[in-house]
DNA sequence: TTCCATGTTCCGCA
DNA sequence: TTGCGGAACATGGA
């Protein structure tokens, strides 16, 4: 499920539960998980305490003083905070066990996730060529702009890629696209300065709202392209016939009628 | 049984 | 150099 906005839930959920809590033992159930060796993942946490909690794109970060624990969540990763063992998730890869006797589980049925650690989440950045996170206050449309500038192909590759934009998946992406009135094949370099700037607020403002309801525990509202992920069905928007193609090797969804591309010379 | 899945990486090709 | 298509990874659900 994890694109930046649940991200942004989880590391809610993290600081909520997690922070200020000391670490009594790390419990490795599926070392597949692991991006570091196990003695590492240990040694950075155990004795120490979770103090600060930062996202960037799709990527947590958990600061437990000199370094920092890295959560990825590939397709299915999740975290859950319980007491009672009980309650331990069913593909819980790793149980972080705290002192005062909780745990938190990260969880991640598929294993494309990722539990390692760091020693600066900007360093971890810089290496990873991770883009700009889309909801930097310091990210602007001039930054949006360049980018856009010294790129061509799909518009959806740009937006799904995290060397350019870090957080932006499938879903978010056909929505940004669909909200925008833009077919998910048109060209970067064939872009007006209107729809660039189009893509930039809207895709902003889609995650924002996807943040405020799923915080609130709600689900899409149904004039979301997401609602409607179905060859064939109907457009909330226009009425238009929703189309099922391929983009950038994902399954992509957007609306024939008001997402159009130009006519091609022969 | 077969296909599909909200992610990432690597390789080959144009 | 850039970008794309395809495959691989691992697993469960429709």
């Amino acid at each position: 499920m994890p694109e930046l906005p649940e991200v942004e839930l989880y590391c809610r959920y993290f600081a909520g539960h997690a922070l200020g809590r000391g670490v009594a033992a790390v419990r490795v159930l599926d070392a597949r998980i692991l991006g570091v060796r196990e003695h590492v993942l240990r040694r950075a946490l155990i004795g120490r305490e979770f103090v600060d909690v930062r996202r960037h794109g799709k990527h947590l970060f958990a600061s437990a003083g000199t370094s920092w624990l890295h959560l990825h969540f590939g397709m299915s990763g999740d975290l859950a905070f319980y007491r009672d063992d009980a309650e331990a998730p069913r593909f819980a890869r790793v149980v972080f066990d705290f002192e005062d006797g909780n745990h938190l589980a990260y969880d991640d049925m598929r294993l494309f996730g990722v539990v390692d650690v760091t020693p600066d989440p900007d360093v971890f950045i810089a290496e990873h060529r991770l883009g700009p996170d889309p909801l930097d206050p310091a990210f602007h449309l001039r930054d949006f702009r360049q980018i856009v500038s010294k790129r061509r192909g799909a518009v959806k590759s740009l937006l799904m890629s995290q060397e350019i934009i870090a957080g932006m998946g499938n879903l978010y992406a056909d929505e940004t696209l669909y909200r925008s009135s833009i077919h998910p094949r048109r060209t970067v370099d064939g872009l007006s300065d209107a729809e660039v700037k189009m893509i930039f607020t809207n895709m902003r403002a889609i995650l924002k709202e996807a943040i405020t309801f799923k915080s609130r525990g709600g689900d899409y509202p149904g004039r979301y392209l997401v609602q409607h992920r179905e060859e064939g069905d109907r457009c909330p928007q226009c009425g238009g016939t929703i189309q099922r193609t391929v983009v950038f090797g994902r399954t992509t969804y957007f609306c024939a009628k008001h997402q159009t591309l130009p006519r091609r010379k022969k």
